[in-house]
DNA sequence: CAAAATGATACTAATCTGGTATCATTATAA
DNA sequence: TTATAATGATACCAGATTAGTATCATTTTG
């Protein structure tokens, strides 16, 4: 069982690549040709963080993308809850019933509680604190 | 994501069910008739179960199963060790290859200390604290 | 021997995850 | 003003995992 997916993990390190890169704007080719990501799947993954806001995209020529936020204003929970949907542990619902024991079940307690500190702690992951070293971070607003 | 499978589950509910029965020997037509579990895939885990060595099984008429442990000896995290294989929040492998960053990877690091708080709660976590009341247990060595 | 139980195992169905493919749109620069 | 380099939108496909069935063999008891 993975607490982050694919797509996530691809996400942060577009993110962290972008954030460390040179440029300003950057373009998916530019990615393509230092990570190991599959070309139309990374597209994907940076036209869902444009919609989310935590990138900005520039079409045509020249164009790419750029952070929308500084890396420290970006949280692996939004990320999280961007590609996987809010982070549920165990949603006690088998073929689209909800279990009936859902209001005594001590199993659903302990895990709510286990959920909590996990939610706890991604909260403190920023993409600020993924990177090896800040290097040449220039958006507005760092 | 999540936490736990559906077997798990079952087969907690199956051996709280077990440990709060009158009788000490249940078969699972009993179990059948109580918690609203398919009865094919209750007969598949128990058999697992049995297998593990947490129930022990009697064969023929009068036969079913019993639990081979006190309530207290049995944990959340064998359970889980048993229907999904040892717990694991990112494996960092994608198509069968390891992911070259490993070494380095501040994400993993993270990844791997939430994982751990995990699991250390997950060992708290015994069949004698999911039932409800401790009624009629009998098994040697509670 | 019949009935009631488990043992073993193979198969199927549904869902989720990971990934492609295609065509449309936009912006720049020669 | 047109070729080109980029993203936008969307539909599709494949593999893996999870959930569940089906079948037949074996054992035990009355
Ligand atoms: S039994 Fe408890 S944990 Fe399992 S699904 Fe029902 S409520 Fe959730
Ligand atoms: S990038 Fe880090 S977290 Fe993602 S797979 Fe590689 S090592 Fe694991």
């Amino acid at each position: 069982m993975k607490l982050i997916t694919r797509d996530t993990d691809y996400a942060i390190r577009a993110l962290c690549f972008i954030a460390k890169c040179e440029k300003e704007i950057v373009p998916v080719s530019e990615l393509n040709r230092n990570l190991r990501i599959p070309g139309p799947f990374l597209r994907k993954i940076l036209q869902i963080l444009n919609k989310k806001r935590l990138l900005r995209s520039y079409k045509g020529k020249g164009g790419g993308f750029m952070l929308a936020l500084a890396p420290n204003k970006i949280f692996l929970a939004d990320l999280i809850e961007i590609f996987q949907g809010s982070l549920k542990l165990n949603e006690c619902i088998f073929k689209k019933r909800i279990c009936p024991d859902r209001k005594t079940c001590k199993l659903k307690k302990r895990i709510d509680n286990i959920q909590k500190q996990v939610i706890s702690e991604l909260k403190d992951i920023t993409l600020a604190s993924l990177l090896d070293e800040v290097r040449t971070y220039r958006a507005k607003g760092a």
